[in-house]
DNA sequence: CTCAGGCGGAGACAAGATCTCCGCTTTAGA
DNA sequence: TCTAAAGCGGAGATCTTGTCTCCGCCTGAG
């Protein structure tokens, strides 16, 4: 007897039912969420996955991939300046999207995934940095351990993002670039908030 | 009978207790582990406080108003720029040094602290930054409520801090404001940390 | 000296998450 | 069609963690 229908059709579901959660709630979601979301009973998704540990490798080793696909794409383009941002945007937006992915690369995930990401995402990342830092485009001062704390720092716009404005994260993004330059400066992308939005701005400190 | 000496030093060293704990892991923190913080039992500890609000409650009172005395030291400050700088980094250096203040302001404490003090702050922020605007220090295309947001973004900066080196939030602080400016661009202050620190980098997004 | 009131801390209680158990249903294959 | 191996559902057992109470003992005010 092979693999059951039902059951192949089960586990698509779960993964896809954890993506989805996973991406907008982040990983406090528990697995019986996510079954109920796949509309289908907690036993269920037990039986396919031992943990939400193991549900959640299998869903973030897709978007893991795809940052480094994210990282080596951005080393293709020619100006150095424009290469950093581009693979900031891409890699920001990603987070943006995905609060999951957000935790996953800084805390909240296994160390296990982010021991294994983030040595190839540096790797292309001091590339381009020093590309920009060799051009002069980048402030002298700067390292490429700041590129991870941008990443840190940014985690609040992306909590923002959600609950006010999908790209508002540009906005900071932009300012803390525009920080990190040597010389230019565009005008900021996205609206500012209003003066109404304070207490959702002032409540993305922390999850 | 009048109140008993050893009750009143009791609750001295509670809010004293109360004051170290909150600041050093915030909120998160149990009343119980700040009742054997001061060498008492729980009891004693809820005998005096009906609950933790209440005793977070007070220890918040005595730092937010200091807040808005910074704001309105720095108005008296006579260079627009500089002013503006002035209190970022005041009320900045605080919550680097009170996780449970900086939990307050954005979202985690009770909204009621959050609701008291905030109006206040804004008042004398947007004096600041609208001073700093007609003088054409600022960068036209920035609001009062992207001050806000800087100090949503500064809290991994702050848990950075925490774990790495006291001053670090400066140097992201001035990435932030050096964005923020409409001119010049001063050297970034703090050591850039190693890239040994990633890990803790890292970790900084959330609690 | 005495007793009202404070003290300590074990543990009752609550909330929330993880994971198991088992009676019922579905599927694959004869 | 029949059957048994496998999967399914979801109530609830178990664990964890934090809040707060209870009550026997102790201390200080008068």
């Amino acid at each position: 007897m092979s693999v059951r229908k039902d059951s192949a059709r089960n586990r698509a579901r779960l993964v896809e039912a954890a993506r989805e959660v996973f991406a907008e709630r982040g990983f406090g979601a528990t697995l019986d969420d996510i079954a109920r979301h796949a509309g289908l009973g907690t036993g269920t998704a037990y039986r396919h996955f031992p943990n939400k540990q193991a549900l959640a490798a299998e869903v973030l080793a897709g978007a893991t991939e795809q940052i480094v696909v994210d990282a080596r794409h951005a080393l293709t383009v020619a100006d150095p300046w424009l290469a950093l941002v581009t693979f900031f945007e891409a890699n920001a937006e990603r987070q943006a999207r995905d609060r999951g992915l957000y935790e996953a690369l800084t805390g909240r995930g296994d160390d296990e995934t982010q021991a294994r990401i983030w040595p190839e995402i540096i790797v292309a990342v001091t590339d381009l940095f020093d590309r920009a830092h060799t051009a002069g485009v980048v402030r002298a001062d700067a390292t490429p351990q700041d590129i991870a704390a941008i990443f840190a720092l940014l985690g609040p716009a992306f909590t923002m993002s959600r609950e006010l404005s999908a790209d508002l994260w540009r906005r900071y993004l932009a300012l803390l670039l525009d920080g990190l330059r040597a010389v230019d400066r565009p005008p900021l992308p996205a609206a500012a908030p209003a003066a109404a939005d304070l207490p959702t701005i002032l409540k993305s400190g922390k999850t």
